[in-house]
DNA sequence: CGCGCACATGACAACGTTGTCCAGGCTCTA
DNA sequence: TAGAGCCTGGACAACGTTGTCATGTGCGCG
């Protein structure tokens, strides 16, 4: 096909298919080429009667700056990417959002994908999007090993990594006190009486659900309590699995009487066992969800603060932006216990 | 500043600051930088041999291709703009995922921004999103005039509009059927033998509030139910005012016995405020929300399917970019009734 | 043995913008 | 009124990539 064709579009008519460039407007204005470029960027240096003709000019063809020539040119994009594991996760809508509330004000875009928790596609999206030289990257790692970002971070892109630490990298991490808040968590249920206690958690490679299992353990030894094997499921997610998981530890010989929830998906599906139970069993989850206080009774949970997780990483992104010569630092964010009544049922064996 | 040193990064030492380039590549493989560029497009002409020079060399270098340059001389930026209302809204998070995965599965990216239900602002964002020359655009509108979109229309950018139809413009758009799903609401209540129905719902300028108002009033006529002013509340969706307007409702001489709620955020501050009243009042809310069978009573709801809005609205969307050359289309989404107990109970009056 | 042909490779222009630099016209002052 | 200085505006190169086209090499076949 030859070159000149390749600008034909799908429309019929008087569809135009080309857009106007500056050397377009500057022709319609009868002014130089760089005027344009100065008008459009507001630059000084024009007169008010050269800056209304080339306003009108813009305005007739319906001009609009090609970003990627800009881009070429200037070397700053002013978008930032960010991977995450779902989008359509209710704890990482606010995330996201507080991403993008920070972008914003630094005058950038946001672009952003889902790993749905497979590294390789996590590569992927990342090095798309560094191929799309964003400014930085925001990333909530699926992977443990994020030495493929090496020659990025050494081109200049800024790197933050949030909700969970980055692998083989040194780099920013923002994360939640996941150990500290399951710890907590877990040590409520054991005050209000509980000793036979599950933990239902995501696969140990991830490192939240790590952490989160590190701090079960560690409360229950704190309070010296022998953990059994079958108090444990790890690695199951998916709601037909978690399910069956919690009938598990519901019966037998010596049935757990309290349940820890590794993450707000296995919460949810939790919790609609303990409502199918005649028995009374003690709940406390990690996240906190949506109306769990009008829940019977209302549901207790480790809250942490989303928004909070990607306001900090962004922030962090634009310091390093900014130029402030910052060395890699972890930061930690406190979690909440949440009290709303399942957590301090008592034990009923 | 002299233009060479426009490289010069914050870093001091090792850090590189300049990404290398096919012609770095091409230099340090000993050929030609046409060469690298076939390489690293995996077009065919190149021996064995030589690929695997250049394909070292890339890898020494950490070379990245530049999309900037690409899209400029291609034309074309396999990347996609949705600009939505607020992503951390959970009826948008399923939403933007599957325009995600349409995206995806058509080898593009996804740019995203929430215009915060301020049509400005919605603006600003579909035309920076334009100035990066996204190949389309998923919008759902904030405002009600979308004429400052005929250039780029024109000029070949696809567009659908979701959720909301588009503003004086003529283009794709998919909606929920808003009217019919609060109509058949309504009468469920109406059917369980309510006729003092309250309305709450967000301001009659978004047209997804708009409908659901005209499906209200529809269904009360239908049943020759005059509505009193009363008993509807429009444009309040901040908690503190909507638990004021339900209060307000169900007090004062002839008190609503059902509420009928226009959206999520409505839905569960409602939910609230009958969860405290002695007086057991029905209530269906639009839209879905989670957990919503496990409260007491559980929540009725007139659901919509946000994933296949979104779906839908992408998938449109490449068949505009395929070439597909298609009449502009209103495609309607039904809506589904699920009854779980709140909007069976019986008026208590 | 020579001709043409297929194939690998590279030189070069172009994409649309911005930074640099220079030209021309103006004002102000000596 | 001439020279200095300022202000406006334009010519030109460069950003990194890809499409086009030309070149060179080696091979098969008549």
């Amino acid at each position: 096909m030859p070159e000149t064709a390749r600008r034909t579009d799908r429309f019929s008519g008087t569809r135009y298919g080309n857009r106007p460039t500056m050397k377009d407007v500057a022709a319609r204005a009868g002014v130089g080429l760089k005027t344009v470029s100065r008008v459009v960027n507001g630059e000084p240096g024009v007169t008010p009667e050269t800056e209304r003709r080339v306003q009108e000019a813009i305005d007739a063809l319906g001009f609009r700056r090609n970003d990627s020539a800009r881009v070429l040119r200037k070397g700053r994009t002013a978008s930032i990417g960010l991977v995450l594991e779902d989008l359509a996760d209710p704890f990482y809508g606010p995330l996201s959002r507080a991403v993008e509330e920070v972008a914003r004000a630094h005058g950038a875009l946001l672009i952003n994908g889902s790993s749905a928790e497979d590294p390789d596609r996590e590569q992927e999206l990342a090095l798309a999007l560094c191929a799309r030289r964003v400014d930085g990257l925001v990333i909530i790692p699926a992977g443990d090993d994020h030495r493929y970002l090496e020659p990025e971070v050494k081109a200049g892109v800024a790197t933050v990594f949030v909700d969970r630490p980055a692998g083989r990298i040194d780099a920013d991490v923002v994360l939640s006190d996941n150990f500290g808040g399951a710890r907590s968590g877990v040590a409520h249920l054991i005050a209000h009486g509980h000793r036979r206690i599950g933990f239902i958690g995501d696969m140990p490679r991830i490192h939240t659900a790590a952490e989160r299992l590190r701090g079960y353990r560690a409360a229950m030894e704190d309070a010296g309590i022998p953990v059994e094997d079958s108090w444990m499921s790890l690695g199951v997610t998916d709601p037909e699995r978690v399910r069956r998981a919690a009938e598990d530890m519901l019966t037998g010989p010596a049935p757990v009487t309290a349940i820890f929830a590794g993450n707000n998906r296995v919460t949810v599906t939790v919790v609609r066992v303990l409502a199918e139970q005649s028995r009374r069993v003690a709940f406390v989850g990690f996240d906190d969800i949506e109306l769990a206080d009008l829940l019977q009774p209302g549901v207790t949970v480790v809250a942490q603060d989303a928004a909070a997780l990607g306001r900090t990483a962004a922030e962090r992104l634009f310091r390093q932006l900014d130029g402030e010569l910052i060395a890699p630092e972890r930061i930690e964010l406190p979690t909440r216990l949440i009290t709303r009544g399942s957590g301090e049922l008592p034990p009923a064996d």
